[in-house]
DNA sequence: AATAATGCCAACCGCGCGAAT
DNA sequence: GATTCGCGCGGTTGGCATTAT
């Protein structure tokens, strides 16, 4: 047979916050071993904690580690984290090994609690940190409150950037454009995200350009960026699968040769560190895209100069915050 | 001042994987 | 080989603190 029942289906075991003798009674246990804990299950009773090793484990390594770092989390671990996270997703034992002192579960809460919305609030999707379309962007002035979450198709993609780019003959046929270039690609799920994506870009960039007469160069640029890249991302994102690829080798040869912020005096060159790893990738190769692709980009563009002012939300004022105006300007800037 | 709404985070829950039996 | 458990993980919750009405 296997092993002997573990005691957290007890009903008798303690449940809810420790106190201050729980947390010493665990501390100098642990410490008597040399900071060796062995086996959590056995730890509780040798320990003298009526507590099931599960909530010790928890507690020790959430909270009474001694090498756990307190406080607010500095800019570069925020940035550290945004980029992690575009390269491991939810993985937060993993990323928490790139912040010493760092907990995974303090970096789920602060992400949950800080990150999360912030980049929403600056118009990026926090789980594929693509950034959202305009139709799901935030509205400064709501009181923080959140958009209703949507999910926009393909189809709702180009009509808004129809309806974005007002009713001028001309832009009828950007539109068909994208039309013809979303029925030669759906058969990707992927590539349709990034039509959708490429869509509310486009609506984007005629708001930016409203007053343009060069408006045709933006228009071919959203063309060439789907066929040779199929996603427009985050400069901090362009690389994540090489990014993500070198973490599980790392992980898989148990090699932890991974930058770690130690203090704000190398956390720089840690971060280095990083985007070289970062920038050692290159763009998927233009030629595994449909020719139906390539064909619609080598397309003459129409001269959308006269193009009616377009209507977007607002961005937060998160815009004007200087460490968030360095990210927007780094990743989306035009 | 009272109440409601929201933010925050420590702790819990349940699952998957690998190890022990 | 089958069974059972320890451990670690990500997701979720409960309750206190803070802010808004």
């Amino acid at each position: 047979m296997g092993r002997s029942p573990c005691c957290c289906h007890d009903a008798n075991v303690k449940k809810g916050p420790w106190g201050e003798e729980e947390d010493k009674a665990l501390v100098e246990h642990i410490q008597r071993h040399g900071g060796h804990v062995g086996s959590w299950r056995s730890l509780p009773k040798a320990a003298g904690l009526n507590r099931c090793g599960k909530s010790c484990r928890l507690r020790w390594t959430n909270y009474l580690r001694p090498d756990i770092k307190r406080g607010n989390f500095s800019d570069d671990e925020e940035r550290l984290i945004i980029r992690l996270h575009a390269a491991l997703g939810n993985r937060w034992s993993t990323i928490a090994t790139h912040l010493e002192g760092r907990t995974d579960n303090e970096i789920k809460n602060y992400w949950n609690t800080h990150i999360k919305k912030k980049l929403l609030r600056m118009g990026i999707d926090p789980v594929t940190h693509q950034r959202l379309p305009p139709d799901l962007l935030l509205l400064d002035g709501g009181a923080g409150h959140l958009a209703p979450p949507a999910v926009l198709s393909p189809e709702a993609a180009l009509l808004s950037a129809a309806a974005s780019l007002g009713s001028l003959d001309t832009t009828l046929r950007q539109v068909q454009l994208l039309q013809n270039l979303l029925n030669a690609i759906t058969s990707t799920d992927g590539v349709v995200a990034a039509a959708c994506l490429m869509a509310s870009n486009l609506a984007a960039t005629t708001n930016a350009t409203k007053n343009s007469s060069s408006i045709a160069p933006n228009f071919q640029e959203q063309m060439n960026m789907l066929a040779h890249a199929s996603y427009q991302l985050p400069d901090y994102l362009r690389d994540v699968p090489s990014f993500a690829e070198q973490d599980m080798a790392q992980q898989l040869n148990t090699i932890t040769t991974a930058p770690v912020l130690r203090s704000s005096a190398d956390s720089a060159e840690s971060n280095q560190q990083i985007d070289q790893r970062c920038s050692a990738a290159e763009l998927a190769p233009a030629e595994t895209y449909p020719q139906e692709v390539a064909a619609a980009v080598d397309r003459p563009m129409q001269d959308l100069a006269n193009l009616e002012p377009l209507e977007l939300p607002n961005l937060c004022s998160l815009e004007f915050d200087p460490f968030w105006k360095d990210i927007l300007e780094s990743n989306f800037s035009s």
